[in-house]
RNA sequence: GCCGGGAUGGCGAAAUCGGUAGACGCAGCGGACUCAAAAUCCGCCGGUGGCGACACUGUGAGGGUUCGAGUCCCUCUCCCGGCACCA
């Protein structure tokens, strides 16, 4: 909950004077006027832009950037709108706000455009920055401080993430291994997982096949153990996002254990390590399994003509986790033998495709009788199962197992010599010591958690700043031929790497000895520019440093809003990234985002017709028109251009592929910002899916409508009035209550960020004023105070009305200086309280109470109720439950 | 497959700590105004039964805890996000 650093009462803030209404306000609502009028106001009075300013708490609130597709989508609108209204809020609030705005401009579709268009993708990105800046975002009335722009894709930019790969590159934090890629081997080019559909290329249609290459890694794995003990101090994150990136890590305490070989079972001596968090079951293992690309794989496929196919087979198809997981289990036995550890007895050998190389060792032990994957995997190729442990608590398993399926519960060990009786963690412990003292294993953490490849094979990113010389090796860029500058002219043409193909940018001299040598062509993962991008908005204008002092003023961020989609990856790096630049001296935070919030997405409906082709083409929900039966439920839907039906297909999220995303930009241009925004607040809360309705942003407006039509009143009627009296009429003081309860509760709602019941409580208010009689000074002042309440809880989420209105009526002032409303104690106060009156527990009617009314009174009174004597019929009560402000509740 | 989340009227949703289910809005229906339309205003609006007062029922499905469950626990179904090269 946000607290108010500087709290005044709504119903004392009035203006010195009674300022004469403007006589040019226009009767009629035109959002285009007092939107262009607003947005022109706060351009020439450089209202947002931020300074560093210690008298003032400071609110960093941080949006995610876009990327420049081209054309804003419903998906940032909300995300600028939510950040807006809580930028806003806490100016309003007292705070010393920042909030800047960037473009993520590397990445792939800016070369699928060149591929597609011919256009270099530098020239197509900054065009659409600009109209993304100008033409939309600007239009939305955001509160952003644009003198801090940033776009990723310039060297100013990208000059310091150059330079800090260098320091983390000596740091050690930073190294090159094989990484596995997906390949096409028609385009013969690296392909994104996304750009791999059903096993081929997008492109060429060629089946994809694992490839691999060197890459630089970043160390995220030396973070680990920080990472995941961090999470608990990040109490304003959701707990959904912590859990994930808690999973993600993957901390688990097992033991490793090796598997001797020797000149007679493989042929060379030697140890096959495994990791496991089952120990306890290692006398049930009866094989062991490795990776396709394992070396034990690849000695035994040298040999052997069918194993080598088979590795070959497995090289088929992408990398992508979520289909090898979902592929067919299959192996093949490799024919070599390792020795138990503790038994002494031979495991054969097998190569399985579900045991992934990059994983830990690249190899498992198998245990069928207690594993479902190894279970499966030794029923289809007849390998031995042995039981070794036992439910303590289930007779049943004791017979099920190892013949229905695997039991993979914690028990007690059986079939293991001398480990026989011994629990989970006994049998554990025991045996990691007998490994341990024999040399042949011990107990270690293991996280799931891999370190971050960051080579790309592609042209749109920030260039890897290494120079590779024959004597020298890979050698760092020095400090002073940074930046490595990315050629904007180039031809790109879908095969291979346009960089690899400039000479002018690939050959160079080497730093360190001097002689030829060659220049990194590959560029780096997109997510490492997003990794550190809010940190440099604080000093964003200077060109000799990564960050100055200034970045400890405004870092960390403190609200950042964006989807849930990038809950891991994006968060994750950013976290890891803070710390690397932490302990390069950079900055003295770890932690980059204090609080979190994760928006949902925004989705609608989708139409379509089946053509006569077979294809099924989408059609916009805007070129539709849906008819309702006399109840409102759609029951057809026809196209507008000939009349002729569609089909109703369900509700996706807005893409180009199902052809239902709704324009932002015409919709501003048709309903105004105000009405835009205040629709994306009050469809549903922030966290949950937005389903998108054209007919609820006509009701936004509509409220618009009246919230103009009642301030135009106010201000015919002399507009801003003196203090409320203390002394009202009893139906002035109900409404008044009605005002500041509604605002209490709007004040909650912004401080836990749910704005959808932040707009409804301002409908509520503008209902209850609506209701004041016109011809009465008491009413009227009454009426002014509560419209300024409505207009300040309105300013953060449609701030253009509100400041015009708010000009209009006389308050004084520019309404962004006006202190936040908070509720009257006084107008609170009622005499008199309802209590609901259950019979066992159902809800059997009411009761009016005396607010001071104590336990014995309600009582009293409760079984005094006609509805109580009905049904207790005369038969005593049990008991009487009594939740004080809200219900009695009379057990029979 | 693994990890995380969601499901409440015709629709979006609300219910703050386990205490009046459906606030607020959209759509719909009825009416007023108007030559007419738009705009605006008033009324109705979960289901079943009843002239009505009212009764019963109802928060994805099934079970449990409790005086009381949309909310807590267990099992299940369906939908969505992420899975390391989309951003």
């Amino acid at each position: 909950m946000i607290g108010p650093p500087r709290p005044l009462p709504a119903a004392i803030y009035f203006p010195a004077f009674i300022a004469a209404a403007p006589e040019s306000m226009q009767e009629k609502y035109q959002p285009a006027v007092v939107e262009a009028d607003a947005q022109q106001y706060w351009e020439s009075a450089s209202a947002f832009r931020a300074t560093e300013d210690s008298a003032r708490p400071k609110y960093y609130c941080l949006s995610m950037f876009p990327y420049p597709s081209g054309k804003l989508h419903m998906g940032h609108v909300r995300n600028y709108t939510i950040g807006d209204a809580l930028a806003r809020y806490h100016r309003m609030r007292g705070y010393n706000v920042l909030q800047p705005m960037g473009w993520d401009a590397f990445g792939m579709p800016a070369e699928n455009a060149a591929i597609q268009h011919g256009v270099p993708p530098a020239k197509w990105t900054y065009a659409n920055i600009a109209y993304m800046k100008t033409t939309q975002l600007k239009k939305l009335g955001f509160a952003i401080d644009w003198s801090r722009e940033i776009a990723t894709c310039r060297p100013e930019y990208y000059r310091w993430e150059q330079w800090l790969f260098t320091r983390l590159y000596e740091k050690g934090l930073i190294y090159k291994k094989l990484g596995t890629v997906n390949w096409d081997p028609v385009d013969e080019t690296v392909l994104a997982n996304e750009q791999v559909i059903d096993g081929r290329g997008w492109r060429s249609g060629a089946p994809v096949e694992k490839r691999e290459i060197p890459m630089y890694y970043m160390r995220i794995t030396a973070y680990a153990e920080e990472l995941l003990a961090a999470l608990d101090e990040l109490p304003d994150w959701p707990e959904q996002v912590k859990l994930m990136q808690k999973n993600w890590i993957g901390r688990s305490e097992g033991v490793e254990v090796h598997f001797p070989y020797d000149m007679a079972t493989v042929g060379m001596a030697g140890v096959l390590k495994v990791f496991t968090t089952r120990a306890d079951t290692l006398m049930g293992a009866t094989y062991v399994a490795v990776a396709a690309e394992h070396p034990l794989a690849a000695r035994a496929a040298a040999a052997n003509p069918a194993l080598a196919a088979f590795i070959g087979e497995c090289r088929q198809g992408g990398v992508a986790e979520a289909d090898l997981a979902t592929v067919e289990k299959k192996g093949m036995d490799t024919g070599l033998r390792v020795v138990h550890p503790l038994s002494g007895e031979y495991l054969p050998v097998w190569v399985a495709n579900y045991v992934l190389m990059g994983y830990g060792e690249g190899a498992v032990m198998a245990v069928p009788a207690h594993d479902e994957r190894d279970f499966a995997f030794a029923g289809k190729y007849g390998l031995p199962v042995r039981m070794v442990v036992r439910s303590t608590h289930d007779a049943y398993a004791e017979v099920r197992a190892p013949w229905i399926d695997a039991y993979a519960e914690h028990g007690r060990l059986v079939n293991s010599d001398g480990y026989d009786g011994l629990d989970f963690q006994g049998a554990v412990d025991a045996i990691a010591a007998d490994l341990a003292a024999k040399g042949l294993g011990q107990k270690r953490v293991q996280f799931r958690l891999r370190d971050w490849g960051i080579s790309r094979q592609r042209y749109w990113g920030c260039p890897i700043p290494i120079i590779h010389c024959d004597d020298c090796g890979d050698v760092p860029v020095p400090d002073e031929q940074l930046p490595v500058v990315l050629p904007e002219e180039v031809e790109i043409t879908g095969r291979g790497s346009p960089l690899a193909r400039m000479p002018s940018f690939r050959e160079c001299a080497c730093p360190r000895c001097g002689k030829p040598a060659r220049r990194e062509t590959d560029t780096l993962d997109t997510f490492v520019e997003s990794s550190w991008y809010f940190l440099r908005y604080a000093s964003s204008d200077n060109p000799a440093a990564m960050v100055d002092a200034r970045a400890n003023y405004w870092a960390p961020v403190d609200q950042y809003i964006g989807g849930i989609e990038h809950a891991i990856l994006h968060l994750l790096y950013s976290r890891f990234f803070t710390r690397a630049m932490r302990d390069c001296g950079l900055v003295g935070l770890s932690e980059p985002f204090t609080r979190l919030l994760t928006q949902g997405m925004v989705v609608a409906n989708t139409y379509y017709r089946d053509g006569e082709d077979g294809k099924r083409h989408w059609i916009n929900p805007a070129d539709v028109t849906v008819a309702p039966d006399e109840r409102g439920r759609p029951v057809s839907a026809t196209l507008k251009a000939d009349g002729l039906p569609v089909v109703i297909g369900g509700t996706e999220k807005m893409s180009k592929s199902k052809n239902n995303g709704v324009d932002p930009q015409a919709l501003v241009e048709r309903c105004g910002a105000d009405a835009v925004r205040l629709f994306i607040l009050f469809a549903a809360p922030p966290e949950q899916q937005l389903e998108w309705s054209d007919a609820s942003v006509e009701g936004a407006a509509r409220f618009l409508r009246k919230v103009w039509a009642h301030g135009h009143a106010l201000s015919l009627a002399g507009g801003a009035r003196r203090a409320v009296p203390a002394e009202l009429p009893a139906t002035l003081a109900d409404v008044r209550r009605e005002i500041h309860t509604h605002l209490r509760q709007a004040n909650h709602d912004f401080g836990r960020q749910q704005f959808n019941t932040v707009v409804s409580a301002a409908m509520k208010i503008l209902n209850a004023l609506d209701t004041l009689p016109r011809a009465d000074a008491a009413a009227n002042a009454l009426d002014s105070e509560g419209f300024s309440i409505l207009l300040r809880l309105l300013s953060p989420i449609a701030p253009h009305i509100a400041h015009a209105l708010w000009r209009e009526c006389g308050y004084g002032g520019d309404i962004l200086a006006a202190p936040w409303p908070e509720p009257d104690a006084a107008a609170l106060a009622r005499d008199e309280i309802e209590l609901m009156l259950q019979i066992n527990g159902k809800l059997r009617g009411s009761i009016r109470l005396p607010a001071a009314a104590n336990k014995i009174d309600i009582e009293t009174a409760a079984l005094a109720t006609d509805a109580a004597q009905k049904f207790m019929d005369g038969k005593p009560a049990r008991k009487v439950v009594i939740v004080p402000g809200r219900l009695v509740n009379i057990v029979l």
